[in-house]
DNA sequence: GTCTATACGAGGATAGAC
DNA sequence: GTCTATCCTCGTATAGAC
C-alpha cells in the first residue's frame, strides 16, 4: 500500500517521462509541480532508477486493468482492438507517448531491471492482442495469412510507430486513427 | 564543403544520438571517442542544437541518396520496399534507431527548427513509399483498399514501431523482419 | 515525512593563448 | 583549429535538523 505522496510523485513523473523521456526529466521538475522539495522525493524514491522502475510496474498493472475493462465493455473483437488503440491515441492530446514506448527509445541508458519490465509489458500486450485477433478470425469476419502471434506483434508495432509519427504531425490524432483504420481494414473480410 | 573534423564529429554524434537519444549524449562523449577537447567541438558546432540540426539535415540527404540507390538497384516495387526496410533493420545490430525515429521521441525537448527537419524527413519518405506502393499495386501483384498515401504512412509507422519493439527483444532482427514480412504479405495478391 | 543545507560531478558554453 | 582554463547551471544524492 503506497502512500498518497508517493502516488502523486508517480503521477507527475509519469507525465514527465511520457513527454520528455528518461534523461530529460529531473527531480526538480517533479518538485516544481507538486510543491515539495527535491530531497523529499528522495525519501520516497531514493534513486531515479527506482522511481522509474516503480513507474513501469504500476503502468503494467494499469494496462492489465484496462485490457480487462475492454473485455467487459464489449465482446466484439474488432471493438476491443479499436478501444485498445484508443489507449494510445488519447495520450497524443497531451504530447504523451505510451510510457513504455518512450522508455524503449531510452533503452540503452536504462538498468537491466527496467529493461526486463519493458519486455514484460510488451509480451503481455502481445499475448492479449493475439487472443483477441484469434477470436476475431475465428468469428469469420476477419482473415489473416500469418499466425496471430506475428499479427499481434505487427499491430503493436503499428500502434507504437503511429504514435511516434503522429507526434511529428500537425494533425496528430487524425493521422493516428487513419493508420489504425487502415490496419484493421486490411483484416476485415466480407461475411 | 564541410571540413574533415566536422564530418567526424557528426559521425560520432550520429551514433550517440541513435543509441542514447538527444538528452543523454554529451560533447564529452564525442570528445572521448575522437580524441579532441570539448571546446574544439564548440568551434565546429557552437551549440548542441546546431549540431543536431546539422545531423538531421545530413541524414535527410543520406536517405534521399539511399532511396535513389534502391531505385537503381532494382525496379521491382516489392524488392524496393524490402530494401528500404533493411535500412531500418541494419541499425539494430549496433543498438541504433533511425536518427529521426529517436529524435521524434525527444520531440518535446527539441527547438522548432529541428522539429521542422523531422517533419520533412517523414514527409519525403512517405511520398517515396506511396510512389513505390502505387507502382506495385498498378502492376497487379499487390492490392489495397486504402489510398496509397495512407498505406505509406502505415508502412512507415510499422517500420518505426518494429524498430523500437525489436530493441526490447532478445532476437531483435528476427522480430523486425517477421513484422515486415507480415506487412508485405498482406498486400500481395495472386497474379 | 519534509525541510535546509550541501557535496559532487556532469553538462553546455566562452575567453584567450598557441 | 585546437588547446587550457574557467564559468555557471543543473542534476543526483546525502546529512542532519525539525
Amino acid at each position: 500500500m503506497k502512500g498518497k505522496t508517493a502516488e502523486q510523485i508517480l503521477d507527475v513523473a509519469q507525465d514527465l517521462v511520457r513527454r520528455l523521456g528518461y534523461s530529460a526529466f529531473s527531480y526538480a521538475d517533479i518538485s516544481d509541480q507538486i510543491g515539495i522539495r527535491k530531497a523529499s522525493i528522495h525519501y520516497h524514491f531514493p534513486a531515479k532508477d527506482e522511481l522509474v522502475k516503480a513507474l513501469v510496474q504500476r503502468y503494467r498493472v494499469l494496462f492489465q486493468q484496462q485490457r480487462q475493462q475492454i473485455e467487459q465493455a464489449t465482446s466484439d473483437p474488432e471493438q476491443q482492438l479499436l478501444r485498445f488503440a484508443q489507449l494510445y491515441q488519447v495520450g497524443l492530446q497531451n504530447n504523451q507517448l505510451c510510457l513504455c514506448n518512450m522508455l524503449t527509445a531510452d533503452f540503452a541508458v536504462l538498468p537491466d531491471a527496467i529493461r526486463q519490465e519493458l519486455k514484460a509489458f510488451f509480451a503481455e500486450n502481445e499475448t492479449w492482442l493475439a487472443k483477441v485477433l484469434s477470436k476475431w478470425i475465428l468469428s469469420g469476419t476477419a482473415y489473416s495469412q500469418v499466425p496471430v502471434e506475428v499479427l499481434a506483434a505487427q499491430l503493436l508495432a503499428t500502434l507504437q510507430g503511429a504514435q511516434l509519427l503522429a507526434r511529428a504531425s500537425d494533425a496528430s490524432e487524425e493521422r493516428f486513427s487513419q493508420i489504425m483504420t487502415s490496419f484493421l481494414g486490411q483484416l476485415k473480410r466480407e461475411p
